[in-house]
DNA sequence: TTTTTAATACGATTATTTTCGTAGACATTT
DNA sequence: AAATGTCTACGAAAATAATCGTATTAAAAA
């Protein structure tokens, strides 16, 4: 799977999301935060679809995408890529400067650690 | 600061890496990886000092280039446009989906346990 | 049934990124 | 000094991405 653009991203994750959706449905979404034009939106559901990033049921009128990579795929091959170009192949790095910044809660740092316990289990 | 494309952040790692360098030392390293013409690097290099996002020594007739951002502000922002494109937000998810993939060494758990340790001793 | 609204298709335009070729300047070798 | 090699500058082409306008068709409302 071709790595998605910034744009294609921001309508990968509405619809992860969302599960399924219309060209209108994600566009309102992203008409919140962004400011272009309907056909804009629908163009690039439409390069998607043609790229085989999603999922497109014509039997209405009104299109029905869904994604075709689940979230996790995706998510770990743009993790890989971050990795490999900003942080000279340190996943470590990466973790470290993430936790850094976010401040977690005690509940999302026991999380953290319990994963980290089961992890070394599996050794 | 602008965010890097791809080519730019390639270049960027091996300047925060070597601290400075000329264009023929940078286009050597990406010689081994990739296939494009000396003329190219140079080239992606001029714009990213016209873009401001490396400074340029030209004391000498060979110019020596170095970074301006510092890896851990880059990387930082590189993230945060991570976790709210593709993780929704969540660094949580983030650093344990990292986790996950990288099979870190008892060492680097370690590490990373202290590092929590620390966070919630802030508090 | 006519009108209006809402959807897709699709080409075209614009912006951005990547790539390269050529010219001119300086340095090194012969 | 001439030839060769190695820089930078710079424009322009090629590739990719983002945006929009218009035509057409289907559905809904009047």
């Amino acid at each position: 799977m071709s790595k998605p653009t910034e744009s294609e991203l921001e309508i990968l994750s509405l619809l992860w999301e969302m599960k399924e959706s219309s060209v209108r449905q994600i566009h309102e979404r992203l008409a919140e935060t962004k400011d272009t034009g309907y056909t804009t939106t629908l163009k690039t559901m439409q390069n998607m679809h043609a790229k085989g990033m999603v999922n497109r049921n014509e039997e209405q009128r009104t299109h029905v995408y869904s994604p075709v990579t689940n979230q996790k795929e995706t998510q770990k091959s743009l993790l890989k890529n971050l990795v490999t170009t900003a942080f000279g192949g340190s996943a470590q790095k990466l973790v470290l400067q993430a936790l850094g910044e976010e401040n977690p809660s005690k509940e999302e740092l026991d999380e953290i650690r319990a994963f980290l316990d089961k992890l070394e289990n599996k050794k």
